[in-house]
DNA sequence: GCTGCATTTAATGTATACAAACGGATCCGT
DNA sequence: ACGGATCCGTTTGTATACATTAAATGCAGC
């Protein structure tokens, strides 16, 4: 249970209240890496780090309980959650139904806008060379963001939100492996087809069969 | 705007931090139909309400307030969301994704002490008498229940839990209707089959049907 | 009589002080 | 030396007091 390196967090956001800003930033901190799985926090911590309070702090902390992002430590403070091999499995199933839903919901209601979008970064994300895998994360999470802008629907937005805390808690992307980052190109391009024919069917499908391809490269990693 | 009637709010359980059991509680009371969208709190009136200070209600609002149970109402206190049509539309969206991809899962999952319990349930559900409305309720939401449970996947349960919510904003349930009820059955029972037979995609397929024509009946209910 | 600004007021946001609970270490008894 | 109970320190849980902000109100000017 090592300490995290808070020299490192983000700054907070002036915006909103001095609560909403901690939560935001060890989120961030959370997705960023910073804050890995097993690190344990403290409350005063967390508080002298931001020049704030306990009190903001425990707002903040009492959302990211709620989203099971950290966990009670027993007398230690919170613990950064990790996941189990079971969790990460049921992450993975629900992640296929979702960004399957997205997909179909996309295929429904997203105009030319947002095809033309989709099509920019569908080139961008095949032209990149295979090392660059910082900026294939990036115009990847760009691709699923626009798809999921596109279907419109702010359940399966928050759904999906709690799918990339989990994921985030995983570490390392599955795009780090070239082959896997072709193939994402070609499944991309099943999805990308399917909304543009408008065709809901097609579309989740390809969808689904996105994530079950990233979940078995996931599963490998494991073993090694 | 008009203030609930904190008298029919349900008392403190016990476990747990004060924070946690206010969460609850407001949970419950909106689940109950005892606090409906629109009506506003502030964090004193429920402090005085429970015996309790602010400080455990605050934490228990942030964490109301992430889940969108709750908004603020600018400078009056919190307000009990309300989902206006479109929200309802996307609400009823997601929940036909998330039902199915339960009944699937459960398909998959379910051992033969889940199939006789969802059977022994739409027995029970089949049997009522097309009155007993507050009974049909119940055993509905065991129904559903008994497939999440099946299903075995903590994001879904997570997921569903949000549609609990925003379907407990929505006040009325479709049941209330005799025909609606009749329908329902039929339809559970289609569910039931497929998943008894481990039939995943006609259980999924089912369980989209199922909530469609709910929302098809809630359609119609609006319109009045 | 209406509009705009200043004032007032009531609510939330934050800080600090205190209480309770939990773990860990130590000391006693066997 | 080993087991157990107790003491102590640390950390969270709660209460209260203070700061800040945003809406409501009243007044003045037009």
């Amino acid at each position: 249970m090592d300490k995290p390196d808070f020299e490192k967090l983000p700054s907070l956001p002036p915006e909103g209240s001095r609560g909403q800003a901690v939560f935001e930033a060890l989120r961030a901190a959370i997705h960023a890496g910073h804050l890995r799985p097993g690190m344990t926090m403290r409350e005063e911590q967390v508080a002298e780090r931001f020049s704030l309070s306990r009190t903001p702090v425990r707002e903040a902390f009492a959302r990211l309980l709620g989203q099971s992002l950290l966990e009670h430590g027993g007398g230690r403070g919170l613990i950064v959650r990790s996941l189990g091999t079971t969790e990460v499995y049921e992450l993975y199933a629900m992640r296929e139904v979702l960004e399957g839903a997205a997909a179909g919901l996309a295929a429904h209601h997203a105009g030319p806008a947002e095809h033309a979008a989709l099509q920019s970064l569908q080139e961008r994300f095949s032209a990149l060379s295979a090392d660059d895998i910082e900026e294939a994360v990036h115009i990847n999470r760009r691709f699923h963001d626009e798809i999921r802008q596109a279907a419109r629907n702010r359940y399966l937005d928050g759904a999906l939100d709690q799918m990339a805390d989990g994921i985030a808690l995983l570490g390392e992307t599955t795009l780090s492996d070239p082959e896997r980052h072709a193939k994402a190109v070609t499944e991309h391009q099943a999805i990308l087809d399917a909304i543009k024919a408008g065709d809901a069917t097609a579309a989740e499908s390809a969808g689904r069969q996105h994530i079950h391809e990233a979940f078995l490269k996931r599963k490998t990693a494991f073993r090694s």
